[in-house]
DNA sequence: AACTTCCCCAACCGCCGTTAT
DNA sequence: AATAACGGCGGTTGGGGAAGT
């Protein structure tokens, strides 16, 4: 038994919002919320589904949103996080406030896919897709589990995201990554110092990452990592920087490198949720 | 000027995972 | 446990404007 198609009911409309439709909707989620899209039309008075509702808040009608063109910047952090995480937009999108999920898949089909060299564009095996998969939902779920057991009443409502990679001191080698949250502003380093042979797979294994987990340079006795704390990585190959300091790697390493690079930055991002357990 | 083609992007579709009953 | 409802996601479409002929 099929489930009924989100606008299944008869003379729901469909197409371009008017100016009017929007207003009804920007006023009623600024007065009610929009704890229930379902309903949300048949209260606020629209002949819209649902799911159109939220479309059309999610995609153009939020506040938040930041319109316009994108920046340079903006497009080479799409093009740098779509050789990590693929056409996962939401989680592109997670990454670059102000823009939403719509807006970068229209953007990369539109114009970065055509940046791209042609043995580029498809560089990303079916295998490193599953992997990426795999060690991505290892991350969240290590994230959900941590943040399931702390205490839902004293703990601070955050969210935290690994905004970009950068470097410091202009060292290529040198690389740190920062973070962020919407309550503090965090800056953890990752000093990349020691450039190793390509050999050295050990520099980012579990080992490396238990380690880090179980550091006590801090003051804090919990164990885990604290702000400011500096962790020496190997890293087995020299990462190129752009002129605004985003480390973009070169295409080519950093699709041959894809699993170092996306172990970095889950781990970060898993450095960061436990930074503000 | 008229027509065709191309390009952009808002919106839709269908699927999936989670939650509620 | 089974089913339906819901929110979210990625792929795709199609309307409309721009560019080309």
């Amino acid at each position: 038994m099929g489930r009924a198609p989100c606008c299944a009911k008869m003379g729901l409309k469909k197409g371009p919002w008017s100016l009017e439709e929007d207003q009804i909707l920007i006023n009623y989620i600024n007065t009610y919320g929009h704890a229930n899209w379902r309903a949300l039309p048949k209260h606020a008075g629209l002949l819209r589904c649902g799911k159109s509702c939220r479309l059309r808040w999610t995609n153009y009608l939020r506040p938040d949103i930041k319109r316009g063109n994108f920046t340079k910047e903006e497009e080479d952090s799409i093009i740098n996080f779509h050789e990590m995480l693929g056409n996962r937009w939401s989680a592109i999108a997670a990454r670059l406030p102000g823009r939403t999920d719509n807006e970068i898949k229209n953007v990369w089909h539109t114009h970065l896919k055509k940046r791209l060299p042609q043995n580029q564009q498809c560089n990303v095996s079916k295998q490193d897709k599953e992997e990426i998969m795999k060690l991505d939902l290892d991350a969240t779920k290590s994230n959900q589990d941590a943040k399931q057991e702390q205490d839902p009443v004293n703990s601070p409502q955050c969210s935290s995201d690994v905004s970009s990679f950068t470097t410091s001191d202009n060292n290529e080698n040198n690389c740190s990554i920062t973070t962020s949250n919407t309550t503090n502003d965090h800056d953890m380093s990752i000093d990349i110092n020691n450039v190793d042979s390509p050999e050295n797979d050990l520099a980012l294994d579990d080992d490396f990452w238990s380690e880090v987990l179980s550091s006590d340079n801090s003051d804090d006795t919990s164990g885990f990592p604290a702000i400011g704390d500096d962790y020496q990585i190997q890293i087995p190959f020299s990462p190129t920087v752009t002129e605004e300091g985003v480390l973009s790697a070169s295409s080519l390493s950093m699709c041959d490198n894809m699993d170092f690079w996306y172990d970095v930055y889950t781990r970060a991002e898993e450095l960061t949720g436990l930074l503000e357990l």
